[in-house]
DNA sequence: GGCAAAACCAGAATAATCTTCTTTTACCGA
DNA sequence: TCGGTAAAAGAAGATTATTCTGGTTTTGCC
């Protein structure tokens, strides 16, 4: 199982070895050379086909991007449910959110490196509403599952927009700052602080 | 005074005219159609002038972007460290770090909105050394004047790799949900909410 | 198996875009 | 005023994205 077991998930079968095959070494690109400077030809090149084959298959180049961006975006959400699933106190559901999200990234680096990189050209690109969309629909599902805790939720401080800043903000800014090589350690090792930091920080 | 006396600021006098109306321009196009999407021609055409005076400016279209995220980065910057210049505890200096985040975003919310959308392909382009350089003395600063409180210092919880993300996380994400429309209220109006909440994070 | 329809793939041709180059013009100090 | 340097214009060239046309393979169905 290597790290491309997303693609796999997402656009399984014989028939789609050349749609993914592309994918992957489109992902390369990407983090290599960043996403302006990828050509469809460095693509082509990778993976021995044709120009015809990749516009066959995502129509242009905002769609490779998107589709990977969603293939990945959907596997790190997917893993936060499976974690969220069973949780049943406040407590556990704000630390399984940040443990799957440390989680996710330590095992995926180069799609998290991709998905900062590339989120800002997905909104503007021809998928924005796609995007808004499915954000708006995680960001719900969480909410309901942070305010379901009956009296427990009471106990969060404040106004319920700026709790999943508090919760997720640290973590997500150490990652990126991970990734990008300015710390060494790996997030993994501060789940503990992280979690517990974000818990206090919710206490009134 | 317009949003545009960080460009005014940077590029001073009569002769830099078309080059801050370039810079104004493309802006506005980065902002409104994203980095990728937005053509020379389509600059060009906003502000009336030759591909040749461009070129002659900024070299290409990277040019350009970098021009204007550093004016930004250099601004924020600035508008941080007089914040941090007079404060004498620890405490005050999260406050002042935090609060003059928030303060900048809402008083530029184009050039935020820029900044976040612009990183990545800076990251990636010819600038990417001038953009670690920046970053990296901007961190070492900041790391010099939090452990600069003697004793106060200590209290600090844990390895300080995660003391930036743990005050300024929450803030940044809360400021890109806001600027991308996902919550309504303004990021000043929780200045107290994200900077005790910051403190109370840091003590163990 | 045989057939039609759809999906798939190749590569040349086209169009959009970036960048360079040459020429002309404006400015400024001596 | 004059000479030099910077600024500006716009045509020409290079690169890259996208379309189009034609052929091949696979699939669903009898």
């Amino acid at each position: 199982m290597n790290q491309f077991h997303i693609l796999e998930k997402r656009f399984p079968g014989r028939r789609a070895a050349l749609k993914r095959d592309i994918l992957e070494q489109a992902l390369y690109c990407f983090i290599e050379l960043g996403v302006e400077a990828t050509t469809i030809e460095a693509i082509k090149a990778r993976c021995e086909t044709s120009v015809g084959a990749i516009y066959h298959h995502f129509g242009n180049k905002q769609g490779i991007l998107s589709a990977l961006f969603f293939a990945a975006q959907d596997d790190q959400r997917q893993h936060l449910d499976r974690e969220l699933a069973n949780t049943n106190s406040l407590r556990e559901a704000v630390y399984s959110v940040i443990c799957s999200y440390l989680d996710w990234v330590v095992a995926n680096p180069e799609w998290a490196r991709f998905l900062y990189q590339a989120r800002s050209a997905v909104a503007k690109g021809p998928f924005q509403e796609e995007l808004k969309d499915r954000n708006a629909k995680g960001f719900r599902e969480l909410k309901a599952k942070l305010l379901g805790f009956g009296n427990e939720s009471n106990s969060i401080v404040q106004p319920f927009e700026i709790v999943i800043s508090l919760i997720v903000g640290p973590s997500e800014n150490y990652c990126k700052a991970w990734l990008a090589g300015r710390v060494q350690t790996s997030p993994r090792d501060y789940r503990e602080e992280f979690a517990e930091s974000a818990w206090r920080s919710l206490q009134r």
